[in-house]
Order: structure tokens, then sequence, then C-alpha cells
DNA sequence: TTGACGATTTGATAAACATCGAATTAAAAA
DNA sequence: TTTTTAATTCGATGTTTATCAAATCGTCAA
């Protein structure tokens, strides 16, 4: 079996997961939508600026990250008013759970 | 639950796997895994020179990438005679692929 | 309408990165 | 021993990146 995979695609996921800063961010949001869901069934998202006074990165900093992460689809947001809200957009992060699940030796 | 991950570890195993040639590599390595395993029982490992032949960049910079992708854990090589042998380390894989397990919406 | 506040854009800068050609090392073959 | 082949190291180069300060935009509340 071949590895057919859009390797570019998926590197530029890799790519926004890969500054320790950006992946905070990312988990962050992550924690936020477990814990929405958790509270008021399925929020699953979480207000930006909460988790930017939280970071030690400046908000221009983080809006970039934001859209970065969005850019490859790993979060969505949505202005609400003042605010922007953040959540996880899970398919894109199966697909590379089910891209590592196809790795390794075959034992 | 905080997440309560090592953010620059996994962030330095996502940028190892965020260079397209270099998730390439990685995966070529992982396929040429699966092979050997399933024709020796489990060599699970591979002739680099092998690779480096299907792959459009210099043997430079492939050198440069497997050392890339062994400094983070993903892989494990050894010299073999004039050869590289390489081999995916599973439980680095493992441990990236439990942090997404945990992200998202608990729905 | 004006002020305040959250968010984004712009411009700049220093650091990191991917890649290559040339030189070098390591090991086998002649 | 000399030659060949696989792999690595070195040096250089052009590109991308993370980050910030300053300026701007969008929205709400006085």
């Amino acid at each position: 079996m071949a590895h057919s995979v859009d390797t570019k695609k998926i590197a530029s996921i890799m790519k926004a997961l890969s500054n320790p800063n950006r992946l905070d961010l990312f988990l962050e949001i992550a924690a936020a939508s477990g814990e929405a869901s958790y509270q008021t069934g399925c929020g699953c998202e979480c207000f930006v600026s909460e988790i930017v006074k939280r970071m030690k990165i400046g908000a221009p900093t983080v809006s970039h990250h934001l859209k970065e992460l969005s850019t490859v689809g790993l979060i969505e947001t949505e202005r609400r008013g003042k605010f922007v809200v953040a959540w996880i957009n899970e398919p894109v992060v199966k697909e590379i759970r089910d891209l590592l699940k196809q790795v390794g030796c075959v034992v």
C-alpha cells in the first residue's frame, strides 16, 4: 500500500502546530471548547480575549496565530459583537490522527 | 482538566513534520517499515539510499532532514556498513496521537 | 457623536530554515 | 592501495517566520 497523502496539506497543518505559542493557543481553545461543552451542552467555543490574557504574547501576535490556525482549517472563528469566538474544527484534527494511525510497525 | 503538556517538545515534533519533503521522508520510512515487517516478521527498518533515489532533493538535504527527524525522536537510524537504515520510533508517534485524542469537543 | 475597548493590519527586524555545491569521511570493492 | 559509492559536514544564499509597536478598524455604551 503506497502512502498517497496530500503531503503539502498535512505539512501545512503540522506547521501551524509547530510554534510553541501557537500550539499553546490551539490547546487553550481545545480546552475551553471542552469546558464549554461540559457546561452548556456543546458550545464548543471560547472567547479569544480571555485566552489572550493568559498568554505571554501580544494581541497582534495572537491575531496572527489565530489566522494561521484558521487558514489550515484547524479552528474556526466568528466575530460576536466586540469579541471573537473560536472553536476546534474536528475533521481536520481527525485527518492528522488518522494519518498517524497508519504510521509505524504493523505489530 | 487543565492541558498540562510539554508544549515545547510537542511543537518541536510538529516542526519536524512541517516540511513537505521531511514529512514525505518520514512517511516513506513508515511505509518501508510496514513492508519490512510484512515480509520479514518485523524488520521495521529500511535503507535510506533507496528512499533518496525516489525523492526530489539532494543527499545533503536528506541527511539534514534525517537528523532533524531523529533529534526529536521520531525515527532512529543506524549505520550498517556503507548504508544507513532507519525506522519509526513508535512511542513518540503515539505521544502525538494521544495528544490529538484529547482535542476538541467532548461529543 | 465621542470614547473606550477588542481585534486586525502594517511595517520593520532579527532569527530560523531549506536547499545546494563542494569538500570530507567511512566503508567496501577492485 | 587505489577507486568507487553512501553519507555527512561545511559554507553560502535566499526565503520564511515570530514578534512587536504603531496605526487602523469595528462595535458598543455613555
